[in-house]
DNA sequence: TCCGATTAAATCGGATGCGATGTAAATAGC
DNA sequence: GCTATTTACATCGCATCCGATTTAATCGGA
């Protein structure tokens, strides 16, 4: 039972099937948007649950291993900076941040030029172990293909509306 | 590669330069896999935040939103039934179907015939409050197309195969 | 029939997200 | 110069997610 990964139909790898689960069949739901939240929404815990058993052997989290990737970018970047990539706030990152350096991951360290930000660094262990690349692993078990590229760039340009919106409402 | 999008600096209201977001330049990342989870990651986060305008005045989180749909397809699911179209486990059900519940929604009540099952009805309250159907308002604020249909396929072909994937490996 | 699996929820603890607030450092304005 | 404001992180509390375990009910084989 390890795993959470109980799919719909059970038993059987259901072809192609129109298993779109949720609001469909029964005429309730109307906006297509409620269809695509909640594929984007089950989509992200899949992706968790792929990389799972990729991440746990090195002791990392899906969103510890974002935050390294994102980390690896640049050296020195700020808490600030950061966010920006992950679309996340220090609430959310310090205390990633801080058991990413507990693990040895990377440093951190006030810039002595502005006491208030504090800067990042990938330690040599972080960055061994992001050589490993294991998203390759994930991507070739999935069975990904090339429209992978494709895809990525609606999910980002739909989730790039998504924000402008937020933003002219508020 | 990616992020050439001239996405609208997220998190921020500074006219930041393109920010690419993520695994981009420094080629330092290789795997596309990432650059497609941290699409769908961000994706689903901005959703969330896309939804909040409209949920936060009738007193929903997103996943309470989400949950309330599902449940609207039929009545008298189980929490298993339900956590199969959600992808969750009771675990992660019981606590937000109690919330709502308490918030006057839905109703719990034990199946006679199987004792260890618990089945869910929405009351009047909560149907009412779908009828409102909350996601046109923010696919209209967001200028959502028509690709919407497509992307949705796409996305959910992409999680079964995560999601496939997962159970081959454990 | 009786007892050991199996099953469906629920509970528990750890790790995110995130709004609201706190704190210290830097900047603005006079 | 000196204070009011702003900025960059950090802290706190609540609401998810999820693995592991528990409890109660049902099922199955001898």
């Amino acid at each position: 039972m390890a795993a959470t990964n109980d799919a719909p139909k059970p038993g059987s790898d259901a072809p192609t099937d129109a298993s779109d689960n949720m609001p469909v069949q029964g005429g309730e739901i109307r906006s297509l948007s409620n269809f695509l939240c909640f594929a984007i929404y089950s989509a992200n815990l899949a992706f968790g649950r792929a990389y799972k058993p990729v991440l746990d052997p090195i002791g990392l989290t899906y969103t510890q291993y974002i935050a390294l990737v994102a980390l690896a970018q640049e050296d020195g970047q700020t808490v600030g900076a950061l966010g920006e990539k992950l679309f996340l706030e220090s609430n959310t990152l310090t205390p990633i941040l801080k058991k990413l350096e507990s693990l040895g991951f990377l440093e951190r360290r006030r810039d002595p030029a502005d006491e208030r930000q504090v800067r990042m660094t990938l330690t040599a262990a972080g960055r061994r172990l992001l050589e490993t690349d294991p998203g390759v692993a994930v991507a070739e078990a999935a069975e990904l293909g090339d429209e992978l590229a494709d895809l990525q760039r609606a999910v980002a340009d739909l989730r790039d509306k998504l924000l402008r919106a937020g933003r002219k409402v508020a």
